[in-house]
DNA sequence: CCGTCGATGACAGCAACTGACATCACCAGT
DNA sequence: ACTGGTGATGTCAGTTGCTGTCATCGACGG
């Protein structure tokens, strides 16, 4: 049985995919998902610690990208623009990327035990985020909250992004939704 | 066996941080949880929706209390201020719990299912307190941003409030978690 | 005294996840 | 060509979170 064929991750994450569009998270078994990828249960939790990781594999290099876009940007850089500069390297990552994003993204808000991944998703984007602030020479708690609105940003971006009707490019309606940020925490006006 | 102790929830929460603190969550079945509250496993079930709701009990009261104060702050507040009221809120419902806080929170920090857990928790709220925002005539999506960051204050300035060495009351480290977020959001400044 | 109701116990069962061990293809070194 | 090691997989048994179902018991109103 040491036969394999290559791209198992692969296909597990694309079996898993298409299950829980089909017929939702909580009425697949990893012993469909492990079948359908020609594989067994077993195996599935040998490349994926659970049955909510394999839709997550992105995410590492997706906060990779955000973290080193932030560390590099121009060093006069507000922290504020940093996050700005990140916001905008993450934007490429979803390049051609909008259908596949909008299945994903309707399987992760049809289930709640997949909401809580994917927040600890973006919760680990921002502890890393407020580690390169600082690497910046930001001070806390301006770090982890300059962090934590960045990544609040991302989240109601992407989401935009992804609504039904939606045309515009990403990186687009992410620089508006900074802005839509600085106007609301900016005190003493009436939006 | 109809015969019951009163307060059989509260029981089982007791225990539950009780044996979470001993010897971890993970190496804490429910039936140890449920035989310590001289229940048994079923019953716990019947209380908690899972082996982690048991230690969030409280997050309907704040969450509900958060809400109320941004629905009800001045007619006049632009949306920062209705939430720094919503902030301020908030505070007493900890008050003389910073010990109990504490612990629950060392418990949960310890644990990544649980801190998954505590993030819905707060996406709940935030996503609450952006509807109790658009009430106030809040278009989105300055709303949504304006009750994230709102929760991002809350979440920074409470884990400052639980810090070892903090002195400080709960409404003034939240003050200051506000005032730090609008600086930082504040961009073309160095910090 | 009776019937209903709410809280619990008892039991069976499913599915997620883990540990331990065997198997097989492949590859390097001899 | 033989050999030993390595990595990916299969197999199997076991624990535990969680659910459905039914029975039991005490309280309470009539």
């Amino acid at each position: 049985m040491g036969r394999w064929e290559p791209n198992a991750r692969g296909r597990l994450a694309e079996a898993a995919l298409e299950l829980y569009s089909e017929r939702g998270y909580e009425q697949t078994t990893v012993a469909e998902i492990a079948k359908r990828a020609g594989l067994t249960e077993r195996t599935f939790f040998r490349h994926y610690a659970d049955k909510r990781e394999v839709l997550f594999d992105g995410a590492n290099a997706l906060q990779e990208r955000f973290v080193d876009a932030v560390a590099e940007a121009q060093e006069s850089a507000a922290p504020i623009d940093a996050m700005a500069a990140g916001l905008q390297a993450v934007t490429d990552v979803f390049a051609g990327r909008r259908e596949y994003s909008r299945r994903r993204q309707a399987v992760i808000q049809a289930n709640a035990e997949l909401r809580e991944r994917e927040l600890i998703k973006l919760a680990s984007m921002s502890t890393a985020l407020a580690g390169a602030l600082r690497g910046r020479g930001v001070a806390e708690p301006v770090a982890s909250l300059t962090a934590e609105a960045g990544v609040a940003v991302f989240k109601v971006g992407f989401e935009l992004w992804i609504a039904p009707a939606e045309q515009r490019e990403l990186s687009q309606v992410m620089r508006e939704s900074l802005d839509a940020l600085k106007s609301a925490t900016a005190s003493g006006q009436t939006v």
